[in-house]
DNA sequence: AATGAATGAGGATTCATTCAT
DNA sequence: AATGAATGAATCCTCATTCAT
């Protein structure tokens, strides 16, 4: 049970280093943004030097790149629980709208640094952004094929319509959580949510059908 | 005989060089957020040199609040049109979400930099955030309010709800919007929208009803 | 006699400031070369901070560059002294390179700046080796002129290589005398220089001729 | 049928790595000079990390001394060859002020890097400095021997100055050739310089004879 | 009503160097 | 013989702000 005398504290370990610096970073540039979040405030968080920050990082775009692409797979792991796959569809995608909320409330450095990059239009675009659209877009295709075994009269454009809707209506709820804080009942907000989204696509699909 | 005392151009004149800053800044601070809008670059673009700004604006935080508060009242002004008071409740809703659709793609300025004073969490929190979430709640109370007059069984909490998924749903169709430009028909996702919250006040109304 | 009370001494004055700045600049610059010359140096040595020499100049390129072009113009004024205009034209050449000679004596930071510069294959050239190159192109081309009304039978090629050769010259000796310090009699050595290029000039003019 | 003992190469070829690492500083020091010489730049070039440069030298300015050196060794083996040993002296040693140029325009590190230590006037003077002003002694030397026996009329002072200005002469037009590139002509600018040069002894040698 | 000049604090990044492995 | 990681000092430059005019 002895930890091995590696630690011998201070000097080399590459791996927990970098890992410390992300931490430091996810909290400091989930508060404050892109510009708000100095090496130095990193720096001074993680315990480092600021030089040793650029010894694992290129530089400031090249952290938070790789801090949203952590924080994501964070968020990803507290997301896909082994769900609930007994009943209905309805209750199924309900259950899954609350896991969303949950992870959201627990882990949502991803989404809000994420968003904070999505609304800014700085010239020279920073590649944390680039990322965070990514893998945004590759889940908006993930929801438009599950809908589309759920209701297989959609078409294409109806699919990517509602999926849209869905993606929007969790953005809306969580900017509104980070706005009023805990007194939020965001689960109950992602389940009506994710009501409201059943109904339009049962409606487009009887429609498209009759 | 005498000089019409219309601008004489040129040579002090305060208002003008107000609007020159105020118009520098939200594009600067609509584009980079409240860290990214440095005083030097307002300056470049208005052409006015920093300390005059300086003269106009008390310091960068009361540059952004002003900013805020004039671009809240054109984009209210592109809202409140006459909108058609005729019809079921159901179009005039339908009538009024996409006026705010139309607003928000004409002006975004104030939104969009609201958001992200709004995502922000650093530790003095700057006035124009503070301004922003005022107008907010005061908007999301007007929606309570004619919410209320259209479906009178709802109770408060049905209300402050509907209220609240609206606005949230606008916010983040109006986020999608500005990440996937123009190809977005957000007068279309907004149309969509208020006929979702439509039917959600309708099932509630009948079921607190019966 | 009273000074007038302006200066109440710190509080600006814009053109004396930007004096000290390139006072001090150049004796860094001259002795150091373009990357040893430190803003934090020059800051200290004219009293001004770091931050006030950015406002007097774009950046340190910029600042290099203008002490160039000073540091040419004091030379200038040290080289065209109202020379001999009496005596035969060896004589008068040969009081005009002991009036370079002395020049570069007094005033060595141009050239010694200059070559350093000039030697420097740095990826993006600095400015200040653009303005080095430019007033030298135009001092060859003036002497080149002036040996063709002394030398009326030269061709434009003889007298670009003698041009050239003159200038070479004086730039080794100018070299000779930094390494070597002040042992060197740098007026003699100049005389003699002149009367070498004064010999090659007279015997390719007999020989274009004849 | 035993491992040939050749260059077993990779692993461990101290000899390889130290050749590496001063033929990428030749390259950037003859660039950029001393201070531009970073040791990131070197590792970057050479392939090996920046703590492997210290192994193989004790800092930044033994590297660089090595550099002179080495490329001082490089220089010398290009202007010593077998030169012409016929002909009348004036003949040889136009072939030697040939074979001088050539050899600049072959391997120009050595003189430039050299002359770029030699203008700057650091503090703490660079050992590379020094050991460019030696062997530069020392070829200096060597010249005035050998005018000495070519002129055995000429004293010790002229035969000193006459050096002096061969090597001041070589230096300009090698900074010449630097500015300018290969549109010029070396090998004949040297060869008119050899040729004043022994006319400058010839007459000086009559003087102090007659 | 406006501005040229100044200024200290802090921004990101690179520096030469060290040291345990 | 070599190197991954670390580090403090220094780099250039921008920041928000002030103040005398």
């Amino acid at each position: 049970m002895s930890r091995p005398q590696t630690t011998r504290k201070k000097r080399a370990n590459g791996v927990e280093s970098r890992q410390r610096i992300l931490d430091a970073t996810v909290e400091i540039a989930g508060e404050r943004g892109y510009e708000g979040t100095s090496i130095a405030a990193v720096s001074a968080k993680c315990g480092l030097p600021a030089s040793s920050i650029y010894w694992h990082f290129k530089d400031k775009d090249d952290l938070i790149a790789a801090v949203i692409e952590r924080s994501f797979e964070t968020w990803l792991a507290a997301v896909v629980l082994p769900g609930e796959e007994t009943g209905t569809p309805l209750e199924r995608i309900t259950v899954m709208a609350a896991n969303v909320a949950k992870s959201l409330i627990d882990a949502p450095d991803f989404l809000r640094l994420g968003l904070m990059l999505a609304l800014e239009r700085r010239p020279t675009e920073p590649r944390g952004r680039t990322v965070f659209l990514q893998v945004r877009d590759i889940a908006t295709q993930k929801i438009t094929e599950v809908t589309g075994t759920v209701f297989p009269d959609l078409d294409e454009d109806a699919l990517r319509t509602l999926a849209t809707y869905a993606v929007a209506g969790a953005d809306g709820l969580f900017v509104h959580r980070e706005i009023h804080g805990d007194a939020v009942d965001l689960v109950a907000m992602f389940e009506l949510h994710a009501q409201l989204v059943w109904d339009a696509a049962t409606r487009m699909a009887s429609r498209s059908k009759g």
